[in-house]
RNA sequence: GGAGGGAUUUCCGAGUGGUUAAAGGGGGCAGACUGUAAAUCUGUUGGCGAACGCCUUCGAAGGUUCAAAUCCUUCUCCCUCCA
């Protein structure tokens, strides 16, 4: 069997490592517990990470054992890395609720059974730490010097960086330490971001518990240009299906630029590496093959084949030819709400395609709204029953938003 | 604790009494081009209104003035230097 350290190598997904001979030894040759810690910021995974449960989703099928380490300790602190702004704090209830549900959504994607993968919070060990037997027994290892050149506080030397959030590599090293002492844990992965923090843990480790053990980082996932993805204008592109729905999230993946396709895939998929780099390799409008095959990987994943099929099928009904039934986004309309007829404008604002009368005017005046397909031309179009083809109604908004009104 | 600097629309950032719903850029939205891509170009980007216009907005609250983002007072927050 192949080592798994070679397949994330081959998949893209390594940048950094602690020791590199020494681990890919150690993980080809016994079942390594490892961890990955996610902080409760949001009441959802997202997409930046999906990459990392890719990850322990590869390694769980090495044979080794995941560790979904819940932040409910360290949110409380709130980690500076790589962000040039103090978080906000988030209470105690929230960041509570908030693990909650990343517990829920971990377990889509991780086998949990006979303790074949753990899932723990740091809240357990941080929160009753008691501070001056904590910095005798931790601080004691951590120059305040050597800290400060982490690459991970530089964006925030010239804007300012509290004290609390100056702790929170300590707290993320002593979470290693604890993963270590109480179930084996040997390795701590995380996104390039997290490299700062992983060494501070494998070096107190080291120092109070003559532990080896190692560190790793992977890509963030980022477009050809280097911005962050899995950002849209509205949001992140979260797993959540309340959230982001299945196909908008479809969608999201359908239209990245033709520089990141190949790096999706084999990211954001389980498909060989033969047909990622074939499928990466296509030219021209070939490759919206392979945005397609993309988009249905990544959202069979995260929300099912079902739910993928769907999201499918609605797009090439919308973009293709093809006339039917197409599931997208949509909103009920009373009749009575109808009455007589509704202005077009109201109509947009009820499914709220716009945010305001005036946006919508505008829209309009730009020609950016459809209704089954015929160009709206008049702001004071009346929409009337005879608008309703079997009690529904497409209105597109721009070249791909489409939006259905259905007649109750 | 002392001295100085700052807070502007979604973001950055100009604006020091009327011509300012506020330059410019980013971002967003729409249009053209295309491959449901990128790049590019065009339009647009506080709310209500078809429009004249009206309303809300320049950290907060008061005040001066015919008129304030711009002047005064107090307050809040941030930054820099000194202790």
């Amino acid at each position: 069997m192949k080592n798994v350290f070679d397949i994330l190598s081959e998949r893209g997904f390594i940048e950094q490592v602690t020791h590199e001979e020494e681990l890919r030894e150690q993980l080809g040759k016994e079942s390594t517990t490892f961890y990955i810690g996610f902080d409760a910021t949001a009441d959802s995974l997202h997409v930046g990470h999906f990459v990392q449960i890719m990850v322990m989703s590869h390694m769980q099928k090495a044979g080794h054992r995941p560790i979904a380490l819940i932040g409910g300790g360290t949110t409380m602190v709130g980690d500076p890395s790589g962000k040039t702004d103090m978080r906000k704090m988030l209470t105690i209830e929230e960041i509570q609720a908030n693990g909650e549900a990343f517990k829920k959504q971990f377990s889509k994607f991780l086998d949990f059974s006979e303790g074949k993968a753990l899932m723990v919070n740091n809240a357990d060990w941080l929160l009753n730490l008691e501070y001056i037997p904590f910095l005798r027994e931790i601080g004691v290892h951590f120059t305040v010097n050597r800290m400060l050149s982490a690459e991970a506080f530089k964006s925030r030397m010239d804007r300012g960086l509290s004290f609390i959030e100056f702790n929170y590599m300590i707290m993320q090293a002593y979470d290693f330490l604890q993963l270590h002492r109480r179930v084996d844990c040997k390795l701590q992965m995380g996104g390039n971001d997290q490299w700062s923090n992983i060494i501070a843990g494998v070096d107190l480790c080291r120092r109070v518990d003559s532990a080896t053990v190692y560190g790793m980082t992977f890509k963030l996932l980022t477009t050809s240009e280097g911005i962050k993805m899995g950002k849209t204008e509205s949001g992140a592109i979260w797993l959540d299906p309340e959230k982001t729905s299945p196909y908008d999230f479809y969608q999201y993946w359908r239209n990245v630029n033709d520089a990141d396709v190949k790096n999706c895939l084999s990211l954001l998929t389980f498909l060989p590496m033969e047909e990622v780099n074939k499928l990466g390799g296509l030219e021209g409008s070939e490759i919206n093959k392979a945005k397609e095959i993309l988009a249905f990987e990544v959202t069979r994943l995260v929300h099912g084949e079902e739910e993928a099929k769907k999201a499918e099928v609605a797009a090439k009904l919308l973009f293709g030819d093809f006339s039917g039934d197409a599931d997208v986004p949509s909103s009920e309309l009373s009749s009575k709400e109808l009455g007589e007829g509704l202005d077009i404008i109201s109509l947009l604002q009820k499914t709220q395609l716009i945010s305001s009368r005036g946006e919508g005017r505008r829209l309009i005046q730009q020609g950016g709204i459809y209704i089954n397909d015929q160009r709206v031309e008049d702001i004071y179009q009346n929409i009337t029953l005879e608008d309703f083809a079997d009690n529904s109604l497409m209105i597109r908004k721009g070249k791909k938003i489409y939006h259905k009104v259905i007649l109750i």
